[in-house]
RNA sequence: GGGCCGUUAGCUCAGCCCGGUAGAGCAGUUGACUUUUAAUCAAUUGGUCAGGGGUUCAAAUCCCCUACGGCCCA
């Protein structure tokens, strides 16, 4: 069906009085033996590199430049006079105006010239000069056509401004708008950041299973596939850390994944279904070792990319500036809300309380249960500055290790920057009975209903049994952070192909 | 899943309240122009007004449904 839609689409737009008209120029072009497609071009510069070179170089002294360049780009602009034209070309580091004149290019050439399209994609090769108005410009000497392009592009001045083709069409979003491709240069910079940051703690980057038996490690609800030589059905994973933790079971003490998860849940300004999460395990350290890491990750990716520890989200200033804020759930609620302490200690009291602001909440909800809801409800978008929360209720982590001080929670924080939750993490629960027993908790929540809850894994507890060392584990949303990092009000914008509903008509 | 808003030329947008032959700018086409830069000047092509149904003599415009998107909430 998709694809009828898509081909029914495609030829809405070959009526295209534009399309059309660029066709039948084409067939022109072939029948005069114009090669549209060639694929012997030489390039020795990029626009970056002569901006680089010339940019503050005058007038006079370039005029002594006999050094010539080989550039190639897209034309993004054409400015017509006749016997000489000037044009901008974008490659990937940037623009560069051209000048084009007939008596430097020759009639051959410059009559191609006079048959390319915005759109096209050329090489050229000149040297640079400064015009009358100061602008850095290379005269061609040469021009070629490398890619004939067929469809129109946005208009120049407005550009390609709505969203939803821009992520239908990312292709078009990064030819049209400079700052989306930025954007992603930051996030493959970020990426770089991170694993130099891990590598140089001796933390090993391995790679687990996407397709998992049993969808563990986290509280989601997953996509399900199937292997038809195996004949059993799999479930993407949503989350890597029962693989990971198998690796230090044996014996790699230091490791780290940096890939994708997919959570079969709602599509949202922060939620893609599919999802890149960092997570790490450190062997012989605990949560809070693992909160003076993050801020130490954190930190120093601040310092590469801003050379600060203060940056702008979204009009809001964010403080990096160390140490960051410590809170436990229940003094968070009682600092942000006008909870009363006593009340998060009752069961029946607490639930009361969360229905009573409107929450779901089951009558026999456990109080763990209840005081996240509150939190989540009343807390969470008001934890604007870097935030740790700790001491999270046992019910919802049946992951992680029991405080000794208290066996109503757990060794675990959550990490809050602008309002969203960006890092969790915690101590590792390696006691194989306790591990089974949770996991019979949570089974207990699945037959009640809960879909998110964590189904048993006895091949996890069975690696458990062989012995883990304490270890303390942290998974870092990698999409939230970018955002964070690079003033992205949308998860959208810094995914390249969001999912979106596909345009399919019954 | 719920609420609000949106969908008009390739792109960016008017027109909708108050129904009466579908508009502009850019892009395109033709012509002029060898230092422009949203180049300029003259002429000109281009529309399933998201799709379907209804009201009406008449619907881009009013009403209903559907699709897709955005924002907010869950």
């Amino acid at each position: 069906m998709l694809g009828l839609y898509q081909s029914q689409d495609l030829l809405m737009d070959e009526k295209s009085d534009l399309i059309q008209k660029k066709r039948e120029k084409i067939v022109l072009m072939k029948s005069e033996g114009i090669a549209l497609y060639p694929n012997d071009v030489t390039v020795t510069a990029t626009t970056e590199t002569i901006l680089n070179r010339f940019g503050d170089t005058d007038k006079e002294t370039l005029d002594q430049v006999e050094e010539r360049f080989a550039l190639a780009g897209r034309i993004m602009a054409v400015r017509n006079f006749g016997k000489s034209a000037f044009i901008n070309v974008q490659d990937r580091g940037g623009k560069i105006q051209a000048y084009i004149a007939k008596n430097r290019v020759g009639d051959n050439a410059y009559s191609l010239f006079k048959k390319l399209d915005i759109g096209d994609i050329v090489s050229f090769e000149g040297k640079p000069f400064k015009t009358r108005t100061g602008e850095l410009t290379i005269e061609a000497y040469t021009i070629r056509l490398l890619s004939k392009s067929v469809r129109p592009l946005p208009e120049k001045w407005h550009g390609l401004t709505d969203v939803e083709t821009r992520y239908r069409q990312r292709h078009l979003d990064l030819i049209m708008n400079p700052n989306v491709k930025k954007v992603f240069y930051t996030r493959s910079r970020i990426m770089a950041l991170i694993r130099d940051f891990m590598q140089k703690r001796d933390f090993l980057e391995v790679e687990t299973p996407m397709m998992h038996p049993i969808a563990g490690g986290a509280m989601a609800q997953p996509f399900k596939t199937h292997h038809n030589a195996l004949g059993m059905d799999l479930y993407l994973r949503i989350a890597p850390e029962l693989y990971l933790k198998r690796l230090v079971v044996g014996g790699m003490e230091r490791v780290y994944e940096i890939n994708r998860n997919f959570r079969n849940e709602g599509i949202s300004t922060f939620h893609n279904p599919e999802f890149s999460m960092m997570e790490f395990y450190q062997a012989y350290a605990t949560y809070e070792d693992l909160i003076i890491m993050t801020e130490e990750l954190f930190t120093f990716i601040a310092k590469e990319l801003f050379d600060s520890l203060i940056f702008t989200y979204q009009g809001c200033d964010i403080n990096l500036t160390r140490p960051w804020q410590r809170l436990t759930v229940k003094e968070a609620i009682v600092k942000y809300s006008d909870v009363r302490p006593e009340i998060l200690e009752d069961r029946k009291r607490a639930v009361a309380y969360g229905k009573g602001i409107g929450l779901p909440l089951d009558d026999e909800e456990s109080l763990g249960k209840a005081i996240i809801a509150i939190f989540e409800e009343l807390v969470e978008d008001k934890l604007i500055q870097p935030t740790f929360i700790t001491e999270y209720p046992l019910e919802v982590s049946p992951l992680s290790r029991k405080s000794e001080k208290d066996s109503t929670v757990v060794d675990r924080f959550e990490l809050y920057i602008s309002g969203k939750e960006i890092a969790n993490a915690f101590s590792e629960l390696n006691d194989p009975e306790d591990q089974r027993e949770r996991f019979v908790m949570q089974l207990k929540e699945r037959e009640a209903g809960d879909k998110e809850a964590h189904e048993m894994d006895e091949d996890y507890i069975r690696a458990l049994e062989y012995g883990m060392a304490p270890t303390a584990g942290e998974g870092i949303g990698i999409d939230r952070l970018v955002m964070l990092f690079t003033d992205s009000p949308s998860i959208r914008d810094v995914i390249l192909f969001p999912h979106m509903r596909s345009k399919n008509k019954k």
